[in-house]
DNA sequence: AACGTTGAAATAGTTC
DNA sequence: GAACTATTTCAACGTT
């Protein structure tokens, strides 16, 4: 008989063989995760924050346009509900 | 002056009450959150393992789910890969 | 024979009972988190930015000395970092 | 002068290296995601069910992590509330 | 290509 | 205050 290569219609060395190469790129992943997390842990015990440092790391990764878009909604938001001092808005310039 | 509905381009009214109605939301779920602290911490009060009760309560969840777990394509790939017993397979089947 | 209430030493009635009530009460919890992906939902089919308004209410539960604290470091880092324009550093100040 | 190393009292450079140090490892982090991606395409390629697969690998670890479960408190627990057969008890051992 | 769904990452809270 | 757990947020994936 030859050696095992399908089973119930499947390639199974093939299977394996996708199974393993995907297992062993998740372990390297969560190596580097928790490389990340040792720096992490690293400037917080020299006293940095580490939240805003993420925030930072962040911030550097969206571009500027970005920023400015995601801040624009928000700012137009808190205007509406009154947490921000309003700008002239389009109906009153339109008034005057 | 008709009562100002609009600001910036959004519907004042209809953010306030989205925002309003997912804080009620919060509360009632913080509230509730508080309940089962409590319960908690009578338990302990009574000598009980919290940590092992959640554990339980935990368990409990997950078996609920696996019932309706799908079973198909799923074993075939777990059979490939040796974690179920095997089943006849079709070429065995065909040999007989 | 009385009816079994120690099992293994522990108070079973008792330990069901907590068991149920937390399980409730997460029942509950459950629904109303529900609820909060209803009306976000609900407000994004009307066109709005679910996660400026999640901001907005992040925002509001924060009180204004806490917002202060985190946009000062962030802030201080991001001119450490040549992210945004530098004041007057201590030093300078002492220079002069 | 000398080198600018502290900007707003924070250590820049200190700083500087954690964000780099930070993001180069993310980029790492990202490449190998990316590979994990590519495999689950040449998968779905060659006619897998990639869905299929991702449950074989969750359940592989799963299986990996359920062996060290701690077998305490726990299961005493469990037994009492009939999650698990029951043991010769206490009471019943005295009797016997 | 937007949508909901799902899984991973991050934050917040709790316990010791 | 350090570790663990739980909740919340974010990103990826398949789907329509």
């Amino acid at each position: 008989m030859t050696k095992k290569t399908r089973a119930g219609g499947v390639a199974v060395d093939q299977l394996r063989s996708i199974v393993q190469r995907i297992e062993k790129l998740e372990e390297e992943k969560a190596a580097i995760a928790a490389d990340i997390r040792d720096v992490f842990a690293e400037a917080k015990g020299n006293g940095f924050d580490t939240k805003a440092i993420r925030s930072v790391i962040k911030l550097r990764k969206m571009d500027a346009q970005e920023v400015e878009e995601q801040e624009t909604v928000l700012d137009t938001y808190r205007r509406a509900l009154g947490m921000l001092p309003e700008m002239a808005s389009e109906d009153e310039m339109e008034a005057a």
